[in-house]
This record gives C-alpha cells, structure tokens and sequence, in this order.
DNA sequence: AACACGGGGGT
DNA sequence: ACCCCAGTGTT
C-alpha cells in the first residue's frame, strides 16, 4: 500500500519550506476546477445547513460548530440550535447557561460563548444581520480567518479562498506532491490558494474542494480511485510519498491532562443545571431540544454544585450530600473525582470561572454562567 | 511559532 | 491505542 520514499525524499524535503506556487499550466488548473465542481454536483453530502433558505446567520452558525469538530457531530446540534435561536438577536437574548447547556458535548465550549458575543455583536453594531465584508466577518468573535472566508464565499458568494485542512491538503498532495499540510497556514499558500479561485462557479469549487477533501482525498487512508482529480495529482504520481516533516508531531494525550478534566467539570454543571431547571427531560448531555424561556435563578437557589463536592479530601465529604444529588450529576461528580485531586479541580474550576465559563455562588457552589 | 482548548468516532 | 476533525485566541 504505501510507497517508499527512498528516491524522493532528498528532493521533497527540500521542496517543503517554500510553499510552491501551483506548478501547473493554465490548462490544468482549469481542468481540476472543473473535475472538482463536477464531482461536487453529484457527490455533495445532503447537509441541513445546505439547504435553500439557511440564512447567512445559519451558514456561520455552522462553520462555528464545525470547527475542530466532525460534521457528522455537528448537524443535530446545528438544527436544534437554529430552532432555538434562528436570528443573532434571539442567541443575543439568551443566557449563556442555556447557550452551554445546548451545546452540550460538542467540544471547546468557548465557542460557544463566543458564538453568544458574536450575535450580540453583529445585533448591536450591525442591526442584527451579518456584515457582508470579509474583513468586518473577521473582526467579530471567534471568527478567524477560516471562518470569514467560509461565510463570505457560502453565505454570500463572494469569490475567496476558502482554507480550511480539507482544501489544504487536497490542493497540497495535486499540486505540491506533498501529502500532508504545514502546520500553519502561510501567507504565500493563502495568495496561490486565491489564485486557483475560478472566476465562475466559485462557491462550488470551494465547498467541492473541502468535500473533496473530507470524502476522498483524506489525512489517513485517501481513496484515489475515486478522485475525480487523480490524473492530476502529483502526489500519486509520486507514489504516495510519506511525509517526512510530518512524522514528529506528538500524539495528542488526553488520559490525565486539564482539557479532560475540565471537561468532566463542565459537564457536572451542565448535569446539574438541566436537573434543576427542567426536572422533565434532562438526561446525560441530552441538552436536546428548545431552552425554553427562562433562566432566572429566582432569589438564591443555586443551579449548580458545592464547590466542595469537587474538592473536599473523601474523608471530608459530604456524603450525604452527594447521596442526594440527583442521579447524573452524582454521576458527573464522581467522574470528576476520579480524574483528579481536589487541588486541580479547585485550580480548574478557577479557570472556568476566568474564561467565563462558569460562576461561584455566594454559597459556595459552582453553576454555569 | 507554539500552546491551550473537548470529545467522539474511525482504523 | 492512535489519529483526526470545515480553527481561534493567547503567549
């Protein structure tokens, strides 16, 4: 399956500073934007976000959740989210406890405190509707450079370089024979990147490029039969090299560091949020369906936990207490427990509550925002 | 430039 | 077990 690099590695890891112009005539490039466009006619995934009437606001929506994070994941939340809140001023009226509560497991909870900015934003300097501009997108919170092309070119057709991984990496392996992307973007692969932009049909080149990227030509095993691009590509001509600058990036941990223990912290509150707010339907992470309506924690009943709970040494515990918790915030307690002293969580916590993601009451409890 | 930041599913 | 995912903001 794979090929040796033998032959080609001396040259290759030359190559691999420079981010090579695209090395191929007029007529090629033509031609793979054609391929590319063709092949995404018939083999787009039918995804709810792609749909005739998803409003601009929609469209970021979507490339917010999906960042960092598979859309397979993505698309339930998105279409409950959208329920919930169709229009930046709705998400702008919302606590953040429920925005946290409805995005649930999703990942990187920030974002969705930044989504909660971004719609307050876009709601008190720009009338409630996305700016059009590229670079107004780019200053809002938490869209980056990705993000803006993304909503620039899907949500308003504008003709830019959309570069997620995905598109890097296919136009990377066809035109640079290299098989995986740099680490970060460069200035020079964003300005060939926009230079291979078609004038026509450019919305569909981009989304087809990404979904090319995402279907076929993917990070692990790509399936260059099915390339619609393949008598093109340079690096299948080349074999398939390996990457050799690729090799030493560190496997990702995740047993036993913050990012898992934060985690566990942030669904204890999420667990008990939603069993004291709506005793009716909250299951494990099942944030489900509409927030509705209120947030008001009347006087001072607390929606969270007792800090204490999380950090007391277990001869100190107040079991009884956790005895009376409701079943999956016991659970959720108990997990957080598992994974680390009280000394880290206490430290953790304070973290959360520093990113704004989580608030302590004066009675010592620990609840969402 | 290098880190921190979630969590789940594919191989 | 390890890899990867429609990235962004901070240091």
């Amino acid at each position: 399956m794979t090929h040796r690099t033998d032959a080609t590695s001396q040259t290759s890891a030359r190559a691999q500073r420079a981010p090579s112009p695209p090395a191929a005539d007029p007529r090629t490039l033509a031609e793979v934007q054609r391929a590319i466009i063709a092949w995404f006619a018939d083999a787009a995934r039918d995804l709810p976000w792609r749909r005739p009437g998803t409003t601009p606001w929609g469209v970021l929506v979507s490339e917010v959740m999906s960042q960092q994070t598979p859309m397979s994941r993505v698309a339930p939340r998105w279409s409950a989210w959208m329920a919930a809140w169709p229009a930046p001023a709705d998400l702008a009226a919302a606590s953040p406890a429920e925005v946290l509560l409805a995005w649930d497991s999703l990942g990187y909870p920030r974002r969705a405190l930044r989504l909660q900015e971004c719609a307050r934003t876009v709601a008190r300097d720009w009338g409630g509707e996305l700016p059009r501009d590229e670079a107004a997108l780019l200053a809002l919170p938490g869209v980056g450079a990705y993000t803006a092309a993304a909503v620039a070119s899907f949500a308003y057709g504008r003709r830019t370089a959309v570069l997620d991984v995905n598109v890097r990496r296919v136009l990377g392996r066809v035109f640079a024979g290299r098989a995986h992307p740099s680490a970060a973007l460069s200035k020079a692969e964003a300005r060939w990147a926009g230079a291979l932009v078609p004038e026509r049909a450019h919305v569909e080149f981009n989304a087809g490029a990404m979904e090319l990227g995402a279907l076929v030509c993917t990070s692990r095993s790509p399936a260059c039969e099915r390339c619609p691009v393949a008598v093109h590509c340079a690096w299948l001509a080349a074999g398939r090299p390996a990457d050799p600058a690729a090799q030493q990036k560190r496997a990702q941990a995740w047993e036993g560091t913050d990012r898992q223990l934060r985690g566990a912290i942030m669904r204890v509150l999420r667990e008990a949020h939603a069993s004291e707010a709506g005793s009716g339907a909250a299951g494990t992470g099942a944030a489900g369906s509409a927030p509705a309506g209120s947030s008001d924690a009347p006087g001072g009943a607390s929606t969270g936990v007792p800090e204490a709970l999380l950090t007391a040494p277990t001869a100190q515990l107040d079991a009884e207490a956790l005895d009376g918790l409701p079943n999956p915030v016991r659970a959720a307690v108990l997990r957080v427990r598992e994974l680390g002293d009280g000394e880290r969580v206490q430290r953790l916590a304070g973290d959360l509550v520093s990113d704004g993601l989580a608030v302590r009451g004066t009675a010592g409890e620990l609840c969402l925002p």
